[in-house]
DNA sequence: GCGGATCCTGACGGAATCTTGAGGCGACCA
DNA sequence: TGGTCGCCTCAAGATTCCGTCAGGATCCGC
């Protein structure tokens, strides 16, 4: 059976700019579906599931930027960002945000089709904790599309950091995730030195989502190594 | 607690970039190694195993994207092309041969360090297709990916240093692996005085995954060589 | 300005881990 | 028989790592 072709999503709000991105899309081979707005992008993002997402910033309804920050804590889609404007501010703003690479126009199709190869290639080999947008273990349950948390149906409340830490957790679930890989992307880069914060971040992660917070069962540590979530069961 | 900053390798034949470049990067909390030519390049790759590599195109010794092709299929580090060059066909072909990223100069640092973070967050992700390494035999289960062992199905609390050495064990499975080269692994360079610590660790391994620790059927003795573990069933 | 929530930071006790030493056992050899 | 050697076992510090608590700083809405 021949796999269904890569589905990238175009969000743009200049429908000849689509139809050119769509057109040197097709004839590479992929399928593609359209956004005019940051609306409609995010309905589609998470409607269809595309294989990767093509992203114009500066849209009519809001800064671009905003569909990488809501997206990327939920999926793990690739995002290519393509931008008129070519300031460094801007190109590290999108990619600490989530982007996965950012093109300034005007750019060749030959390098845009060679990025999109990169960044599929990228999100080929993964999968692994199938990522889907739910967790759900031990009477706990994460929405990373609502924002929202609950243990025994009741909704839970948690601080930035601390749901910052949680999603961190629960993307790496069944795995150990490293002291380094949660500092790094909780508190950024510069936190790697400050272990510390972690312990305390955890404590309240474990008293707000465990039964008995000293004997946890979801969260784990592995001394020396990190902490592990356990496996997702949905 | 030290947590290891990422290490990255820049390869350039010319010192003043590299001395700039390393600079930046140690401002930005990583350790660099260096090499000026290609052939130093694969040799500090796979030695040292850096969790990123900087390759200007244009050495002195061959061109550069011989260095991601050979590289590319051994390990998945992710490399990130610097070239003065900006035509499409060379993006294109470095793209398309492995590497992760591509810069023209000139660039700014920003940029260079927002796209390392993206490069190294890809990284951090799980992989799951390269289960190469999974060991199993005799009951024991080795999932690296996880770092997870399992005895009869139950799983297996190992520590930091027992488990690295059973990694480093089941790396060689099958084979004899010898006192000196588990403890270079282990304990580095400076623990080859120290035989002892392997006895102890063998034992402490034995008795978590063996049924009978002092009739060991998997982690078997070679006196006088070293250790070895039974080949890999899986 | 005020109250509440959140975040950072230091101090401390206890737990897990690593290191080190002492002793036992069996193989081998003179 | 006695000695040496390599390997195994056990256990007691030493050290590192972790969980907990709480005070103070900061931010934000009112």
């Amino acid at each position: 059976m021949a796999i269904a072709a890569p589905l990238i999503l175009i969000v743009d709000d200049e429908a000849p700019v689509r139809s050119v991105l769509a057109a040197a899309l097709h004839a590479a081979g992929y399928r593609t579906i359209e956004a005019p707005t940051l609306r409609f992008g995010l309905s589609h993002a998470l409607g269809h599931r595309p294989d990767l997402i093509l992203l114009d910033l500066g849209l009519p309804d809001g800064p671009g930027l905003s569909l990488v920050t809501t997206l990327r804590p939920a999926i793990r889609t690739p995002i290519i960002v393509l931008s008129a404007r070519g300031e460094d501010r801007a190109k590290v703003a999108a990619l600490d945000a989530g982007a996965d690479d950012y093109l300034t126009k005007p750019f060749s199709i030959e390098e845009l089709l060679a990025r999109i190869r990169v960044a599929l290639r990228h999100a080929d080999a993964p999968i692994c904790g199938e990522n889907g947008l739910a967790f759900a273990a031990g009477g706990v349950h994460v929405d990373p599309v609502r924002r929202a948390v609950s243990r025994d149906g009741e909704a839970i409340h948690l601080t930035p950091t601390e749901y910052k830490l949680l999603l961190a957790l629960v993307r790496q679930a069944g795995r150990v995730a490293t002291h380094r890989s949660l500092l790094t992307e909780v508190w950024g880069q510069s936190a790697a030195a400050h272990p510390h914060y972690l312990r305390v971040y955890m404590a309240q992660l474990r008293n707000k989502l465990e039964d008995d917070p000293s004997n946890p069962v979801l969260l784990l540590t592995e001394p020396g190594v990190g902490y592990r979530m356990i496996e997702n069961a949905s």
